[in-house]
DNA sequence: TATGAATGAGGTTTCATTCAT
DNA sequence: CATGAATGAAACCTCATTCAT
């Protein structure tokens, strides 16, 4: 998994195909950081601009609109984890193995990205609502509905509870994952393993000690 | 816990001071609402006042800003929630045990809330950042130290496993709480007791079966 | 005709059923002005907001936008000559008689109203191609379209040329009418009854002598 | 008169003397459609540049400035306008054969130009006010002074109606004239001779019959 | 208490134009 | 000749808030 974890900037570059300049690309970092601390709703393009020494104006040179950008930034990264999830399953059988290894793929690539991660988590809401997010919105329902997927066969397969609702077990497992980047920040007060352990045994095993 | 419940109106008026007006607790229901539906950032004063059939500015001889509402509409649930817990724990010695409880009653405060549980969640970004709202913010932490504080009693005593990080436990525990309100929407698609089971079960004994 | 010409303000509060407020009107007919010297495209609205006294925000305390602003000062204005023209073809048979009326009707109006027929004249392109003006297009075609009735009918009668496209005849009768706004400013150069005259003549015997 | 309608590009490059170069030309082209279907305030350089296979930026090394480029787009048709009546006016004498030659050779040219036609007639308000396009306004004025000319002298002569306002005449034919490019598109539904005939015949005889 | 008008700061976006490469 | 990045001014519009009535 952690082979896969190529360079942001590479990623973002494959995953987004108009205009492969580098300035763009920086922007698209400068605007990740500062979405990432103010939110999405507080940040404006202003903030944006200023933060990467261009003025507002300009951005639109490089993209159509702001939720466009913010799109940009998002997508290729959800879509990056789909991708991961897919090679995971392709090549595993065991539903509680899948797991395993979708929890420590997911930590590496909030690992790879924390700020977009945080993105994710704390802006959920302008997410589901903005119009020119409905990609973003999309990827996201498609990851999730694969998760779900892996905990259904897991429970079919007498692995995991059936006491439990899946869908509850799906939306629990998806945060707490998705929250990973909190134990993150500041850089490396977690490794990524041993929080891909502690992350596996909390959701699998339970809080309780035995 | 579910006797404790009182009806939100009370508790809100036990913790607002000012004009125990009814129209003024009209005004925060309906905010509320709409608050949980479009998220902080996106509603308007406007669109409160609209929603309670009042004029913009009229909303100004109730409260003295939109940030000072919104405090006024979270920080008595959460104070309501940090009182629960005090409860519980001057009741209860077992660790465990006092977990057990504590998830049962955020649960039915949740219930009776779940507003109010929406707005904590989707908003937590917002909620972290501006500064009429550090009522908020102050409660918030406060009730998520004392929870950290049973978890960390849980260890010490051997209950709880001690190789997973407490802050990461509480994290968990705390977010898969505050958002049982996404499974009680629809109104009762999952009971409130068999929520709790699911919820004190998967957090604890874990997903696996056995 | 001409005793059928209330004041402007009177007939578009008539026609403009919400807010009968007197600040509104009087924006609106500042606007009206502003719009007629700089046109539609290259009146700001903040050039109507200075004209009006007032900051350009707060100009949408009164109207939704500027072309629902400027939608409200045209459609009354063309309602008011449909409803003319409709009173006219109501009290008489004869079409080369209503042709003649409707000529004198209009010039009464335009005299009551040049700032609008200018607007409708100079502005065509941009009430052509606008969202927000479909109201005004509607109106507009609805009253040509009663024009060209008028002119089948005179020359089913015998009484028009058969020689003369029809469509022809009625978009230069049109703009002849609608153009007559040019030969009243400054005020007063042509009195309304000669310019009636002349108008008529010119349309229905032409411009050779004889 | 048609045997005078050279093809469009040649009459432009006669009067434009920079760089006689076809890009230039074709852009020039592109940006006539362009801005008679959209037009003037509503045509964005983008929009030209884009239609023309070009960068927006591109277009300044081949003209100064948008309005120099419309400029000259309009001036060398008004001035082919000019040079097509003088020569009517050198040939002929009377009076009322002159208008009816004048009109001909108006429709010709508008045939041979719809395009321009219509933004001269559409866009008369951006032509009249921006400093860029006084060239074009002079033109303009030059046209109409002759054409007001050659009416003087019919009413001196005694073939026009001496109980006509000369300048309202003048106008009214003006208009009647410039809009014909209306009855021609979709092209070639009035045939060209048709259409001369009947504005002839409506503007000198009137639309009344007998 | 409520209204309705207004403020003022700031938001996103557009666009003609410039210029180094 | 053309590109692509940037400028800078200005456009329309939003919104929390104030205040006279």
């Amino acid at each position: 998994m952690n082979a896969d974890a190529e360079p942001r900037t590479t990623r973002h570059r494959a995953a987004s195909r108009p205009s492969v300049s580098a300035r763009r690309q920086q922007i698209l970092d400068t605007a990740t950081a500062v979405l990432a601390d103010k939110g999405i709703g507080a940040t404006t393009v202003r903030d944006i601009s200023e933060q990467a020494g261009i003025l507002s104006g300009s951005l639109y040179h490089h993209f159509t609109s702001k939720e466009q950008m913010i799109s940009e930034i998002l997508v290729p990264v959800v879509q990056g984890q789909i991708d991961v999830f897919d090679r995971i399953v392709a090549t595993t059988d065991d539903p509680t193995e899948i797991l395993r290894q979708v929890i420590a793929g997911a930590i590496a690539q909030t690992a790879a990205n924390p700020a977009v991660a945080r993105i994710l988590l704390q802006d959920r809401h302008h997410i589901a609502k903005y119009a020119g997010l409905e990609d973003v919105r999309r990827k996201r329902r498609e990851l999730r509905d694969r998760l779900n997927g892996v905990v259904l066969r897991g429970v079919a397969a007498g692995q995991l509870r059936s006491d439990i609702d899946p869908e509850i077990a799906t939306t629990v497992l998806f945060d707490a994952v998705l929250g990973a980047y909190r134990f993150m920040e500041p850089a490396g007060e977690h490794a990524e393993d041993a929080l891909t352990e502690q992350l596996t045994t909390l959701t699998l095993s339970g809080l309780l000690a035995r």
